[in-house]
DNA sequence: CAGCCAATGCAACAATGTTGCATCGATAAG
DNA sequence: CTTATCGATGCAACATTGTTGCATTGGCTG
């Protein structure tokens, strides 16, 4: 994840632990680009692009185009500071900004936050199909809808 | 998957396998429902809503709607003879119709093909980890996009 | 300060997916 | 056979999501 709790001071860690990595691999990390970030780290769950532009154009005081939120994902998704929901047409912060990116991402339909785990049994597994296979794995996606532990306490 | 063996016996079977599923369930298959699922078994690749609505129209000799498309898709999805790709919005026929479906897509960045496996193992995995996260999974989507075999050994 | 290149603004457009309502057609009851 | 019913489809308009090209800005470097 995913800071459990929400205080600022993992909130903060999070967001300056990924621009120290966009900015050690000597990337810019611009106003637009912080502000995505944090827009994405604050909301702990997968939002939409236009969402997202909505959101910042009132931050920022001033309107944001389409293009420049998705060159801003596009630029934290290769980063690895961020992912992309493809089951959701959104994006979430990440925290496992490795090289080999093969996260897993629970996503809850109730509340709608996305816990991200990263599972090296799981890695090996799908090594083993794609060997199988003769498959050579590029990117992976694995994202897991359902109920989170806190909306199945109260709701279920 | 996915006939290795194009011919058109498995092609056939595969086909009236899905068909018989959805009949066995008191569904209905209509011709449209048909002439998608045969689009999609043809393919034997992810095919985007668009591109199967104007291949049907031709195929029909009338004009599809979108809507009948998408309603068509979702039918089949739900019957589980039909895979949605997030990663790539497109669609696949599904060799596993079972109940619970989670199904590994491989897909080719290069040739398109679309392999599909069932992996329990894997699926202990992800449940094992949801239940330490205290999470309930719902749909599951896990696809690996790459090189398949063939490609590989022709261009890599 | 000058020059360069990446990042952004902006506008138009393209692709994907949805909704509401009218109509058709298959199945079931009479 | 006729009729009632309900699901499937046609159709049109619309909503959301994502892209492209080009002009402009802005930050780093020499």
């Amino acid at each position: 994840m995913t800071h459990s709790r929400d205080d600022e001071t993992s909130l903060h860690e999070g967001i300056q632990s990924a621009i120290d990595v966009c900015r050690l691999r000597g990337a810019q990390v611009t106003p637009l680009r912080e502000a995505v970030l944090t827009a994405l780290w604050t909301a702990a769950r997968p939002i939409g692009a236009y969402e997202l532009r909505d959101e910042l154009s009132e931050t920022l005081g001033r309107t944001i185009s389409p293009a420049s939120i998705y060159r801003t994902l596009d630029f934290l998704c290769g980063q690895g500071v961020a992912a992309r929901i493809e089951s959701r047409n959104a994006y979430v912060a990440c925290s496992h900004p490795a090289e080999e990116h093969a996260c897993v991402h629970f996503v809850c339909n109730d509340c709608g936050s996305s816990s991200e785990i990263e599972n090296k049994k799981l890695e090996r597994l799908l090594a083993a199909d794609a060997k199988e296979l003769g498959f050579s794995i590029g990117h992976r996606v694995i994202e897991l809808s359902g109920s989170c532990a806190a909306c199945q306490g109260g709701a279920k």
